[in-house]
DNA sequence: CGCATTTATTTGTAAATACAAATATAGGTT
DNA sequence: AACCTATATTTGTATTTACAAATAAATGCG
């Protein structure tokens, strides 16, 4: 293998870990974390969703969230239904004061994007965001087997 | 802020995470980690380097990396000197049993990079890569502060 | 229907992680 | 040299995380 810097794999974990860092530190704050922040976007964009649907689009393993949504649920930033269609699932909804939460971090992740992409032209910006999906699809074979 | 999978962070999140993850599963049967991984390919790039130095290069927090290297040292893969000139500081030292790791390690390592890139021709690779650099670049100024 | 299998979530538990404080050495100033 | 500040690493400690096992409900099948 070449030069670490050409390595794919190293160059996203790399990028990926550096905005994690700064952000956490940014709405640290606000009593909130990067997955806290990862749970109410999620929740902000779609309402009322399954466990595993979350674990999914938020990329933080089941377990993991299970926790986190205990420690969000006692925040009282999000609650739990029971799915009444189906008694195994658990719906996740956001709460007002989620949603609060939520609107006070909006700026920063949108200053966020904004930071990240200095320099960026839109189509520049669109190319990677797509190329970065199609990493993503690439992926979805190995992704857990 | 518009559907989640527009936002860059979220993109870029979750494209790493599924690559650690699958990478994270096939590395263990060897004994490895990705962290260890980390350590490893940052010193077969460039041996004797400063815990500090490679805290940056593998984006693994400084106490946390300390006790990556505890654990390395104890498997023989690494080896602690503290440097001659600067007393403060520690060189790290891959061993011999660490670079057969390390080359075992290889070959998926390099799948890896593949299936990542599967149908992104030469240039759009580099493109990306060349985007994943600037990304980290833009980012420096928030680092830690 | 009763039982086996699959799916969804939670819990047990050990390991990994991060922040802050402690330690150790260096370098500069007087 | 004594002292102050800066730098490098480690340690204390609480939290987060992940894997595996447990629980609970749904689905399919004899």
């Amino acid at each position: 293998m070449g030069p670490l810097d050409t390595y794919l794999p190293y160059l996203l974990n790399r990028a990926g870990a550096r905005i994690a860092t700064a952000f956490s530190e940014e709405v640290r704050p606000l009593g909130a974390t990067l997955q806290i922040w990862r749970v109410l976007a999620a929740l902000r964009e779609q309402d009322g969703r399954r466990m595993g649907d979350l674990s999914n689009t938020t990329s933080i393993e089941v377990s993991t969230l299970t926790r986190l949504v205990d420690n969000m649920e006692q925040k009282g930033l999000v609650a739990r239904r029971r799915d009444a269609e189906d008694a195994r699932a658990v719906l996740l909804h956001i709460t007002s004061a989620g949603r609060r939460l939520a609107q006070r971090i909006l700026p920063i992740a949108e200053r966020y994007e904004a930071v990240a992409l200095a320099g960026f032209n839109a189509s520049e910006a669109e190319t990677l965001k797509a190329a970065l999906r199609r990493l993503y699809a690439n992926m979805d074979g190995l992704k857990g087997s």
